[in-house]
DNA sequence: CCTCAAATAGAAACTATTTCTGTTTATTAT
DNA sequence: ATAATAAACAGAAATAGTTTCTATTTGAGG
């Protein structure tokens, strides 16, 4: 958790109960979440708090390499706690669809390739869903 | 062209206007389109259609395996023409950032792999942005 | 403690997509 | 050909997720 607030004071941002907060919610949970849930566990915690604030806090989050984008099919933003917060190393993730946590994947087809196909890579994104141990297990 | 129609025959769907005219879109710009666009083209060539319509068709013509959806990082839904489409094999897909332009890539490093850190592999996808040699060049 | 930029709430706007209802159309069987 | 019928359709309206805006509050540095 310390090693988090770090990060965002590197990043220039305050340290705001309501990040504080929120990031716990990555940290205890080690899963994915959507803004609405979020905002929805914030508000357990402070009479008042908006919508728009968690959608700007979760993209800052990812900027200053705390959090990170998942990419899933429906219309909603997902994010996830960045387990390469120690380093910052070229990896992908691996989605659990029962019960939302996310690990990293290291191994990259893709790598640092430079070309496929004659196209100038740019960039890529690999996105494994499964279900986890603990969920095969239940 | 004619492949095409004969796919949406195999898929149980009826050959309309509307249909041919989404497939000759995407055949001729070799492109991926959003639902919009596809919108705004058609509505060139016929006086009334609805976008309801178009979004419908598009799923239609991603069931029966003519087109693909191009997961974008922007909030818009992304169809290109599938080029597998004379065989089932597995694939995925680089896009041109410039000229929007879709081709196939068919190693892939989680191929038909059952487990990956303990998860059960459920599904997984790739996609590769870059920009293509013509517009390397241009 | 004072200042000030950053963070915030809440309302409202926006955008992409989906649902609904009644009408039209392409296919199939006469 | 033509009638029957299930699918496709238009257009309006609803929805969902996200973003913008404005005025207020708050945390960090002096």
């Amino acid at each position: 958790m310390q090693l988090y607030l770090e990060k965002l004071k590197e990043g220039g941002l305050k340290l705001t109960p309501r990040r504080q907060a929120i990031i716990e919610f990555f940290v205890d949970g080690k899963s994915h979440l959507t803004p609405e849930e979020v905002w929805k566990k914030l508000k357990k915690r402070f009479d008042r708090c908006g919508l728009p604030s968690v959608y700007r806090n979760l993209e800052s989050l990812v900027k200053c390499g705390i959090l990170t984008k998942i990419q899933q099919f429906d219309r909603k933003k997902h994010y996830g706690l960045c387990s390469a917060v120690h380093g910052d190393y070229h990896h992908h993730h691996i989605t659990c669809i029962e019960c939302g946590k996310v690990d990293e994947i290291k191994d990259c087809a893709i790598g640092d390739a430079k070309k496929i196909k004659g196209y100038k890579v740019v960039s890529h994104f690999i996105q494994v869903n499964g279900i986890c141990a603990d969920c095969s297990r239940g």
